[in-house]
DNA sequence: CTGTTAGCGCGTTCAA
DNA sequence: TTGAACGCGCTAACAG
């Protein structure tokens, strides 16, 4: 394609030329293409292989203007940025590849007129369903207006509980990085959380030290909160160590966090896990993989989350009702800062 | 949007529905709505009102269907782990943007197989272009089969040099960061290089010598390659304190590799950028803002890139003639690990 | 100024 | 077994 001819419009070929080619009419030509009976084989044959020379495709407008079924859906984000709505986005594909199915990609960037502006384009667009992907964990004021296909939220859920989401479980993703630690024989436990106004900074802790608690346990200080960055992991770090100088297990609301702490502890003179074990939250790669020593982690599995919505979507376009809340659980992804 | 009643299939309103509200034809409806002359100012203004009423919102799939024009373009983008398609998304959108254009995305993962199957599912769907955004700098082969609409390839240019791409000027990104390095004082340089097979690691690193031997100087050791990654960046790092002790400069071929080489640093108790300043490559913000000191580097303007292949497509899809190759330059960050 | 008609490309009736 | 006709929702071309 090398040429910009672009003024010659090249007609794309329609149903109309492959009937011509082969000497029928297209209602005949449709049929022998959709494999609809009542079709001789001889000219089933002869308008595949015009159909073939021609090299044409039907043109979905068409189709989905007289069936009503465009097979697109929406996927709205707030969270471009990020690394949530990627690898749901590749979850879904999976999950509709097969189906033939194709995304509208919009970016409200976390504003709601550009959200709503956003959701009339994808309706004008006819899209069979639209999934909604948050920024965060929290509870989220559901699309507004008459939205008449199916909606299914994903990561941050609807606030009305009657609408169809999929979340994570950060409740059991924090008991189960305690759980490790206490696994491998750690006792002296501290919680470093992140930004304390998400919802999965809280949900994070209180899983953890439920964990701790169901063996007796608790944290031999205070959980602490901050911001999802190293800089809060380091200072935080800093801080436990200072309040509690034995404490042997670390656990982190983000691998950002627990990147800071590896480091301070690094030049603390800590050995990890040999003294104190650490584990994170995200299983972020280029994070996780890349810290000394390579990081344990709890995975939120967005992929799967993504794979639930669309799945759920398509339940949903088949007409099934379903259940509000959806949950995926988190797993255990463990590197060498708990064991060795 | 409470209720899952979907059998129910509320029909869209249609313009017929606002032509009987108003007690008026469809075609007068639709020179109505869409501003065409030859209509009464009553009769338009019971047209808007009933359209108003009725929220009714035009069927884009049947004005595409007549038009030949969707305002729909597909980004293939074999890049969905990484930080190259989504800022590049955000800056087409915003292009886009205003003129209430969709995009499809698409996911091809790297596989040629995958990529002509979404071309082809794009074309079905009567996109006006295609963006393809490559994962590498690397020259790729252009798509294949006939395109019957205007292709603009990011990043990753096309190797016809008649197929219409924008890229990153990766030379002069490295010249920037070593002109950065010796105006602040630094004469004794080196370069640590990533993924040797990219061609943005040889370009970076030919455009950073380059800059060196026009002030007469050349690097205290001979440029190493490795890969994009922090483990990379400290091997190097230790290599090269080994090899000239007193250098005073680093240049990075990336933020992960530059991250890796301040972490060495530290711990060998130089000072940044006292003894020795670092610079790296991306401006990927979690990294570059989080480092310990804040990271200088360089920034490829990913929205910029968006934004002008965007544009670039318009001006095909309004028939335009193009030249084949557009250069977008990077700029210069300055943290604090090169000026204090 | 307004209504009617034709057709965009397709699938699905019905007759033949 | 095939063809002709209709309609999906809309805009453009005419007629009135």
């Amino acid at each position: 394609m090398t040429d910009q001819r672009l003024g010659i419009k090249t007609r794309r070929t329609t149903l109309a030329d492959v009937a011509q080619l082969t000497g029928v009419s297209v209602g005949t030509v449709s049929k022998a293409l959709n494999d609809r009976d009542g079709i001789s084989q001889d000219t089933r044959d002869a308008v595949l292989a015009a159909a073939e020379k021609l090299s044409f495709r039907p043109n979905s407008l068409a189709r989905g203007l007289l069936s009503g079924r465009t097979n697109t859906v929406g996927l709205l984000t707030n969270d471009l940025e990020g690394r949530f709505s990627l690898p749901m986005l590749m979850g879904a594909e999976d999950a509709f590849g097969a189906q033939q199915l194709s995304v509208f990609l919009c970016d409200a960037r976390g504003d709601a007129i550009r959200e709503q502006h956003y959701v009339g384009s994808l309706l004008d667009r006819q899209v069979d369903g639209i999934l909604v992907v948050a920024d965060r964990a929290n509870p989220r004021p559901p699309l507004t207006g008459r939205i008449p296909v199916p909606v299914v939220y994903a990561y941050g859920p609807s606030s009305d509980p009657d609408d169809v989401s999929v979340i994570t479980d950060d409740v059991e993703g924090g008991r189960h990085g305690a759980m490790h630690l206490m696994d491998i024989g750690r006792r002296r436990l501290v919680y470093i959380g992140g930004d304390p106004t998400y919802l999965a900074s809280s949900q994070r802790a209180d899983g953890a030290l439920e964990a701790l608690r169901s063996r007796g346990l608790s944290p031999v200080v205070e959980p602490a909160f901050g911001s999802w960055t190293e800089a809060w992991g380091r200072q935080a770090t800093l801080m436990m160590l200072d309040r509690a100088p034995d404490l042997d297990g670390i656990m982190c609301g983000s691998d950002q966090i627990a990147r800071g702490a590896l480091d301070v502890l690094r030049e603390q003179g800590r050995s990890v896990p040999g003294d104190i074990a650490v584990i994170g939250y995200d299983n972020w790669r280029p994070l996780a993989e890349q810290s000394r020593p390579q990081l344990s982690t709890v995975d939120m599995n967005f992929e799967e989350l993504g794979r639930t919505a669309a799945r759920l979507l398509f339940r949903r376009l088949a007409g099934e009702h379903v259940e509000g809340l959806h949950v995926v659980t988190p797993s255990l992804v463990t590197r060498s800062s708990t064991v060795s």
